[in-house]
RNA sequence: GCGGACGUGGCGGAAUUGGUAGACGCGCUGGAUUUAGGUUCCAGUGCCUUUGGUGUGAGAGUUCGAGUCUCUCCGUCCGCACCA
């Protein structure tokens, strides 16, 4: 086993028991021994380890977990922390808390560091995860160690192996041609993240598209559900599910064919906008379409002109802000309906991997059509008006709005859904087309073609095709000690690696070189936490149906799309399969702003950023806790400030000084016998435990918790300064302000609480203790203030009885000599009441 | 290009359901303690011409009442399928 308990042992550090007193005793707080105490405390107690105990509510709080990149920055910091309180919050809820953590451990950078340092992957990635366990361990997370996983690790990727062999075995995994950004010069494949200004950033030679076999699974397939299953994730922030909705981008348009003018085979397009066919003045293919293709067979300028749009990069980006080119084929389509026939053109901006890889171009009403249109002076004409009859000119620019036809013949005056009927009814009869419902979702390329990473398990017969590596024979082994240089996968120069035999016709066979997409392995890591240790299958059922779903969630917003839609498909496999129940993942979503310092997100590249390490080191894990809880809510973007991290430890060692100088006692206190300082304490107490609880459960805004904790402690250190509290309720009063404030703060500041909490009087541990619950006869006030406004503006102030009603509070305000003052002269027209809060009188 | 978010003091932010704008913290100013610096404590702190006026990126609108709702504009940031 990688990860052993005994090394952690040895992390943690001091075993020695130190008593509470000599801590609570010294007069600066001393968070080094307080943190490594509490740390050993946890660690000797197994406090975290939890197991499936269908009798008990569980909560499973989760992290994303992180790529070993080596040292911990900000961002980490922010998220675990944020994971961390959740979980530590609920725990005092009473709930058995699951919060695993592991290591997305294969990627990129394991290679580029392999490349830079001459050392293998596997070695660079197992020394970050040692050195990032332990920075982890020091933030003093309550992460139950035991279900330590990393997706490197064979014992994690052979169930993925597994998984995508049953996922071919059931069809819903296929191979076929797709497009690379292709080095020339390196001979290798590059990621998007390689491709700068559309070159390749070793070489710095023009990037060439490729088209290679890839793998892909059928997400498409799961459009459907996945679209609509988004109003099911109540809990999951509105703005993440729009971005889903876009990505899989439902439209209902039409499918149909133009014949092409000499030829027998037909023109398939797709388009949403079927009211605007009679505008169409030119179709464009993309530069693999068959059609381009055979016309630059016989057309050496189209065919030089092909070569040279199928260099730059293959993102949306590029394609989209690109200069749209293009160039005749020489074919012409014949209009459906009139007959007329349009050029058939090449564009760069046509993707054979969409639709059909064709169009029909109306400029007049879509935007790249007319830019296109504009350029190689092709006919626009305009077959819509709006529909209030403004004057538009579709020669200066597209309008793209539904409207009414214009210049379209028998469709002349129909609107938008009465044009797309009349066309769908049309091609219906003509046999030449159908309403479609389209995806903008593609399906999911899972080949990469790197050496780090999970080996796609099948094998290449010369004979009998690409077939799954059958499950006795998994898991397929990456080697880890190679050789890795960076040109092409190393996999291909290792013989025991490349050569087997054909599981079916037992000829020689050759191994897939290509390894999985990384979003594989983080799509179904959430389940396995729930059985990591499991080796009779993928899933241990028995688990799944008591852990999953995950209650809460919390990653970057960067993540939003393609990890988030990933790993709700792969659900919905596992789901098909029978490996889980349920038919989302993820319950409540929290997605984390950046960490950002002088405005811009840190980065190694910018020099900005904060080594959490050596803010540990000067002023404790409490505090780093505490400031990135405080600075900003969880889902803003967060402002690094260093005197900002001064302020959040200034406050917890007022907190330590003032608790620790306190005399715990267990007198009880009697609410009727509270004088009427005692009274408003003790008001406070409760209002701020009603608000907090509120804070961090329902609203998961923690910097308003802790700004609400503050006053309570603004409000009791000035009690305490001013009052006797050695004895009688007084004492009773900061007794229970103190306990309030330690436990409210327990999962931000853990390791503090945990000590003066024992301070305090009490045994358990604060990680035991119970949620503390507000008494709402302590809420109950005498009296409140209501504001007096005149036109909407604030002229008075009045101190009320609480159970005042309506009219009285109309005729005190009223009678009040400011709010008199500024009616003179003036006749009050309507006054607006406000039961409780304010008075509006209206006069001029 | 497409999609998404955001804009409040010197700074981070608060105002949860349309009802006292600026909670809490930082910074700054003054004072106390200290040989001094630091620390700690106390008081003050949106802006202005201060019995008042004004103020939430700009402009308009709805309302008794708008930081909050609607529209237009400006600015900043994020994602875009091979970074994770």
């Amino acid at each position: 086993m990688v990860f052993d308990i005994i090394r952690r042992l040895i992390k943690s550090g001091n075993h020695s028991p130190m008593s509470i007193q000599s801590l609570t005793n010294e007069a600066e707080y001393p968070f080094q021994k307080v943190e490594t105490q509490v740390q050993s405390f946890w660690t000797e107690n197994n406090s975290f380890a939890v197991h499936t105990e269908p009798s008990k509510p569980k909560f499973y709080c989760l992290s994303m977990f992180p790529y070993p990149s080596g040292r911990l920055h900000m961002g980490h910091v922010r998220n675990y922390s944020i994971g961390d309180v959740i979980s530590r919050f609920q725990r005092m809820l009473g709930k058995n808390v699951l919060q695993p953590m592991g290591w997305d451990a294969f990627g990129l950078p394991a290679e580029n560091a392999a490349m830079k340092n001459k050392v293998p992957p596997a070695g660079w990635t197992y020394d970050n995860i040692n050195h990032m366990r332990g920075q982890l361990s020091r933030l003093g997370f309550a992460y139950d160690w035991s279900r330590e996983l990393a997706t490197c690790h064979p014992e994690y990727y052979r169930w993925e192996q597994w998984f995508f062999c049953r996922l071919l075995e059931k069809g819903l995994v296929y191979k076929k041609e797709a497009e690379v950004n292709w080095d020339p010069v390196d001979q290798t494949v590059l990621a998007n993240e390689q491709v700068i200004d559309g070159r390749g950033w070793r070489s710095g030679a023009p990037v060439e598209r490729r088209r290679i076999p890839q793998w892909f699974i059928k997400i498409t397939d799961y459009a459907q559900e996945l679209l609509e299953d988004l109003e099911k994730l109540e809990g999951w922030p509105e703005r993440v599910r729009v971005m889903q909705q876009n990505w899989i981008g439902r439209s209902v348009g039409m499918e149909f064919s133009f014949t092409v003018a000499g030829r027998e085979d037909r023109l398939e397009v797709y388009t949403t906008r079927p009211d605007t066919l009679m505008g169409v003045s030119y179709c464009a293919v993309a530069p693999e379409h068959p059609l381009a293709q055979e016309a630059a067979a016989s057309n050496a300028d189209l065919a030089r002109f092909i070569e040279t749009i199928r260099t730059g990069g293959v993102s949306e980006v590029d394609m989209a802000t690109m200069e749209k080119v293009g160039m005749d084929t020489g074919f012409k389509a014949v209009h459906p309906l009139n007959g007329e026939e349009v050029p058939i053109w090449v564009a760069n901006f046509v993707l054979m991997s969409y639709g059909s890889g064709a169009v029909m171009a109306v400029p007049g009403h879509d935007e790249r059509d007319h830019e296109f249109a504009t350029k190689y002076q092709l006919p626009i004409k305009q077959v819509i008006r709006p529909l209030d009859d403004t004057a538009i000119d579709v020669q200066q620019a597209a309008y793209t709005e539904h409207g009414i036809c214009v210049n379209s013949g028998g469709m002349d005056g129909l609107k938008f859904t009465e044009a797309f009927d009349f066309i769908a009814t049309t091609f219906n009869q003509l046999g030449i087309g159908q309403k479609k419902v389209n995806f903008r979702l593609r399906d999911w390329g899972v080949s990469r073609q790197r050496y780090w990473g999970t080996p796609i398990p099948v094998i290449n017969c010369r004979e009998c095709g690409a077939l799954p590596v059958p499950a006795q024979d998994l898991p397929v082994l990456l080697p880890e000690d190679v050789e890795f240089d960076g040109s092409g996968s190393p996999l291909k120069k290792i013989a025991s690696f490349m050569n087997c035999s054909c599981p079916k016709c037992g000829g020689p066979a050759e191994r897939e070189t290509d390894t999985f997409d990384t979003f594989m392995e983080s799509s179904w890591y959430y389940a396995r936490f729930a059985s990591p240790r499991y080796n009779k299958g993928m899933l241990n059922l028995e688990d799944m149906n008591y852990w999953l779903d995950v209650d809460q969630y919390i990653g970057g917003i960067e993540h939003a799309i393609l990890h988030l839609l990933y790993a709700r498909f792969f659900h919905k496999l596992l789901r098909d399969e029978g490996l889980v129940s349920s038919d989302e993942p993820f319950k409540r979503l929290l997605t984390q702003g950046m960490v950002l310092k002088d405005g811009a997100k840190m980065s190694k590249s910018l020099g900005n950023t904060v080594d959490p390490e050596g803010l540990i080191e000067k002023y404790g894990a409490d505090t780093v806790r505490m400031y990135t809880m405080f600075t900003a809510p969880p889902d803003q973007s967060l402002e690094w400030s260093d005197s900002g991290v001064e302020g959040s430890y200034r406050f917890l060692r007022r907190l330590w000084k003032l608790v620790c100088s306190h005399t715990p006692t267990k007198v009880t206190l009697k609410q009727n016998s509270l004088n009427d300082v005692q009274r408003q304490l003790r008001l406070k107490t409760h209002a701020t435990i009603k608000k907090v609880g509120d804070d961090y459960e329902r609203r998961q805004v923690f910097n308003t918790a802790i700004a609400a904790v503050m006053e309570l402690y603004n409000e009791l250190s000035k009690f305490t300064a001013s009052h006797d509290s050695t004895s009688g309720q007084n004492q009773a009063v900061v007794q229970e302000a103190m306990e309030a404030i330690v436990l409210l703060l327990a999962p931000i500041v853990p390791h503090m609480c945990h000590v003066l909490w024992q301070h305090l009087g009490h045994n358990e541990a604060v990680i035991d203790a119970q949620w503390p619950v507000y008494d709402e006869s302590a809420l109950v006030q005498d009296s409140i203030t209501i504001v007096a406004q005149v036109n909407g503006k604030v002229r008075s102030q009045l101190s009320l009885s609480a159970e005042v009603d309506k009219e009285s509070m109309q005729l005190a305000a009223m009678a009040d000599p400011t709010v008199q003052r500024f009616l003179e002269g003036l006749t009050v027209r309507k006054v607006i009441v406000v039961p409780g809060k304010l008075v509006n009188i209206v006069a001029n």
